[in-house]
Order: C-alpha cells, then structure tokens, then sequence
DNA sequence: CTGTTAGCGCCTTCAA
DNA sequence: TTGAAGGCGCTAACAG
C-alpha cells in the first residue's frame, strides 16, 4: 500500500479526531535573528511529536496578529504560540472561550490565566542600568525598539527608566529614542542620541540589531567605542560575539526557551495541567563594547556646555 | 453568526473542495537572513491570495527533505515551495505522479520537467571571477558552502572554478575550502585560505554569512582589507553595506523572486500553464572590500617563496 | 481477529 | 428563494 504512495488525508483525520496535528505560531516578523532562532527550535520539537508548525506573521500590527489568529483557528491549529502577552482583550478572550491552548513566550511575568514562558525584561535592563552605574556612568541613554503595541519593548524602556530613577537619574526625552529593528533605522537613532547634550557616554540597546546599528555607526562617526561611549545590546544573537569590539549584551537562551514553549504545547495537548507562568534567566553577557566612562565625563551630572555636534559624514 | 464566533473547519472544508489553501515549503534551515527573507516574502504573497504557508526544514539532509515533504502532502497542501533542484529522483518523481504543483527556487537553469524560479548560480561567480581578474587578481581562493546536497552551493564552486580555468588559472585544493554557513566556520574557513602558499589576494565567499566571518576574521589578524585582501560574498544581507569597509557581493533580489514563486504556485493552482523555467537576474555590487592586490603579489602566478603563515591569535 | 458502518463539517446539487 | 441530502476520507465502535 505504501508502495503505491499512500498518504493518509489530514483533512478527514483532523476531523475524526478532532485535531489536525498542528500548531500555530504567530511572530511580529520573521526578519529578525531572533525570531528566526525561535521558529527552528519550536519547529524541531514539533516535529520531534509528529507534529507540524503553521506560520504567520503580523508585522508588529495587534489588529494583524488578531486576523491571523483567527486565520490559524479555522486551519484548524489545536494550539497557537504568540509572542510576548500583550495581544488585544478581544482576541484572548476569544481563545478562552474557544478552548485552544495558548502559550505566550518571551515575556515574564504574565497576567494570572496566561499560559507564559518568558523573562523578566525589566528586571535584566535594570540588571544593565546597575552595572553601567558600577563602571561609572551617569549618562545614560536608550536606544529602544518601537514600543507601541510591544509588551517586551515597552517593558525594557520601563526597566531602564526605574532603574535610573532609582539611582536618583532619570531617563531624559533626549536620551530615549525609538526606532524599529533595522541597522540604517538603529545608525539613524544613534546619531539623533549623540546630540544630546551633555552627550551619553553609555547607551543601552533594545535589542542587538540596534546595538549592531549603534556599534556600526560609532564606529564610522570616530566614536570610539567602549572607551568614549559604552554600548549594550539585548538578545546575544550570534554576531554579538564576533562584532569588534564585541558587544556587551544580554544573554537569552533562546533555544532552550521556545523549546520549552514547545513543550508546553504538547502538554497542554495531552491534557496535562500546564504551569501557568516559567521564568526563563537571562544574563548579562560582558564584551569589549563597555568600559568606564571617558574620565572628564564622569565628572558631574550637569550638562556640560554645549559643542557643536558630531557632524554626519556621508556614507 | 460570527457573533457566535464561528469559524469554518478547514479540514471539512479542504475535503469537499479536493484543496487546503495551505501551501508547503521546505528549507534547509530558518536560521539565515535569506531564508527569513525568503519565507518573509512567501507568506506575505501567499496571505495576499488567502492561502497559509506551512513550513518545514530539513537541515540540509536530503532524507529529511523527502520525509518532510510526504509530510506535508499528507497534511494537504496544495503545492510545494522547494529550495533548488537537487532533490532525490524519488522524490521528484513521487511528487510528479501526485500532480502536485512544485516550484523550484533559487536555481537556474533547472531540469526540464521542472518548475523553476532562479538564477544561474555559476554565471553569478563567473562575473566575480573576471570583476577581480580585471582588477588584477591572478590569486583567487574561495570560501565555499558545503556543496554536498546542494546545488547552489556546488554551482557556486563550479562557476568560480570554470572562470577560472577560463582565464588559464585554476582552483587548487589549498584555495578552496568549504564551510557551514555561520560565522565561527567562516572564521576558521578563511584563516585556512591564508596559510595557502602563495597567499590569494582575493576570496570569493559562497555567500554573505560567510563573507561576513572572513572580514572579521581578516580585520581582527590585521589582514587590510581590501589593500591586502580582497573579499567578495553573495546574497547582498542587510548587513553588507553596513559593514566596514562594506561588502562587495552579489544582489540577490530575494523578495522579488520569492514573490514571483508564490505567483507561480498560485497560478499552478488556478489551473492555469506556467513557465517552466523563470530567470532572476542578480548583480555584482561593489562596494569597499575590493581593489586590486598589493603590487607585490600582482608580478606573477608562481608560488612565491615559503614563509611562515600568518600565525592565529587567541580571540 | 476481521469486516462493516456511522458520522466528523462542509459544499454543491437538487428539490420544493 | 430556501431547504434537504450526499459524500469527501478517515477512525472508532461495534458486529460477526
């Protein structure tokens, strides 16, 4: 039978057993080293249980993750992956009621009835802000992904805020800027913190694509990087490691964390009773990107007087 | 009704109208910026015609991709998205006999029989190869893919080393090494390429990823790139032109040609006659990593006499 | 232990 | 225009 190249029909087996085999995963992108990270391990163990991984992606747009979602359901998925916890009331509602396990990675902690396998992205950014403040620094800015509509985002910039705050700094206009996840996006952003005045000697990065950017474009400008500016990334993604000089970032064992979402995927679907929330460690990695402040701007926390700003040379 | 929240079954739905809407492709790995791009693109064209992308990966294992690929005929995909056209005879043939639409991408020519969506992998380094001849370059390495199953990476090799002959040169064993795709074996792979006696003053990369770990690996043994060392890759990532000094590489409009296959697959679906074989054009762009060699090694093709080779420092 | 059958949810056809 | 019914391919329950 096999010889004549029978395949059995998942459609009329999905509807027997009133599952499809099939899991659901909905990422903002899948352009980004990290989330392509996260779509290999989740695929391997799904397919480690004989299972099969749909895809969809929202472009960082709720009202997009709330389509596809719904997309996902009538394709018959018997359990969905989202990124992060901060999916519309709507939408999460409508999972409850429906039934279908959800799991929620990346973000920790989570709402009570939220199924999550995450870290605590405020906790670590504070965990860098203390040991920018150890080396010395009282300039610090942030480089921060588009925080709108994104839990992990918001929750870094947050994190960096209270930990300043609580070193009696604070995280002036000037020092936060935005910008989405890509190396001109990231160069651009680091331009707009190096005139701030007085100017940062250290900048925390919403993720390693912006540090990428950050380091790149320092690099160009002449800032010497870390002996006049320190820069810190998020993710350690693998050219963290390999960049000169190489950036000091925090560590998110990626592998192991959507692994284990995969995992409670499967329990879920054996009907097993799932832990509600898993807290996933993170670690600051440290690199060549960081060193104490250049010694005149240790100095005082008093702007010093204006300068003219770094020119932008052309590329 | 949608009130209710009703949502179709796809299964009930997929059995009475003899399709899914769900289409398959099959990757080596998810784990690079061409792939992401890749299935970035796909998903998006696909969604566009309400149809879902079902992913699978194969690790660059020919098994795997048969098994995968029966898999996901059995979870009722309309189509199948593949990456070359080195796929095991079975396979092809068992595909052919099901009458399932196939579209090969990235290579060109292809097979026949084949549907195909690429470019020609060799002309591409042929145009490398006589870019650097033109600038003088007589000693030219290169830093290759793994080119067992996989044919891009074996084309790539066989352009470069066709070309060469071409010119009366050729690509000894000590000037071609092969590598995984990631920047630790790039690393190692080009620190191989310098201990060849003589030293190439030029090294074509099988593509970008490792372009990438041979100009880090050169910048950090304080090999002057390009004054020393001239450094071509393939892909044009993001990161290329971001680099210092920026990569000279080969443009591979990846969006567009991974656009135009989900055109192909849904034009297959629609019943409708499609081309066989479609071809990409690519480009040579050049940017800082290449000049012509030093003056010293530009006199002759004979080996040079034995010196040390570049010893490799700890990182 | 082997063989038969009902019904999963949808769509399309045919009947009213 | 609205309504009823068959069958897609499979599995599990049940009959022989």
């Amino acid at each position: 039978m096999t010889a004549l190249g029978y395949v059995p029909n998942a459609g009329a087996r999905a509807m027997k057993l009133r599952r499809s085999g099939t899991v659901g995963a909905i990422f903002p992108t899948v352009d980004n080293a990290i989330f392509a990270k996260a779509i290999d391990a989740l695929q391997r163990r799904l397919a480690e249980s004989g299972m099969q991984l749909l895809l969809a992606t929202t472009g960082y747009d709720p009202e997009t993750e709330t389509r596809q979602a719904l997309n996902l359901l009538t394709r018959g998925v018997d359990a969905l992956v989202l990124c992060g916890t901060g999916q519309p009331e709507e939408l999460l509602q409508q999972l409850r009621q429906r039934g279908v396990p959800v799991v929620h990675v990346m973000s920790w902690p989570a709402p009570q009835e939220l199924v999550a396998v995450g870290f605590d992205n405020a906790r670590a950014m504070a965990q860098v802000v203390r040991y920018l403040l150890d080396l010395g620094h009282r300039r610090i800015a942030m480089l921060a992904g588009i925080t709108r509509d994104n839990d992990r985002a918001a929750a870094r910039v947050a994190g960096v805020r209270d930990a300043l705050q609580a070193a009696g700094l604070g995280l002036p206009p000037a020092y936060l800027v935005e910008r989405k996840y890509d190396l001109g996006a990231a160069r651009d952003g680091l331009r707009a913190l190096l005139q701030a005045d007085p100017r940062p000697t250290a900048v925390i990065c919403g993720n390693d694509v912006l540090a990428f950017g950050a380091l790149l474009e320092a690099n160009r400008l002449g800032v010497a990087v870390p002996a006049q500016l320190s820069i810190v990334g998020f993710d350690d993604l693998e050219l963290a490691s390999h960049l000169q000089p190489a950036l000091t970032t925090v560590r998110v064992p990626a592998e192991a964390m959507w692994r284990l979402a995969a995992e409670r995927v499967i329990e879920a679907l054996r009907g097993a009773e799932v832990p509600r929330a898993t807290e996933i460690d993170v670690s600051l990695v440290v690199r060549g990107s960081t060193a104490p402040p250049p010694p005149r701007a240790k100095r005082d926390l008093r702007p010093t007087p204006p300068r003219a700003a770094t020119p932008a040379r052309r590329r």
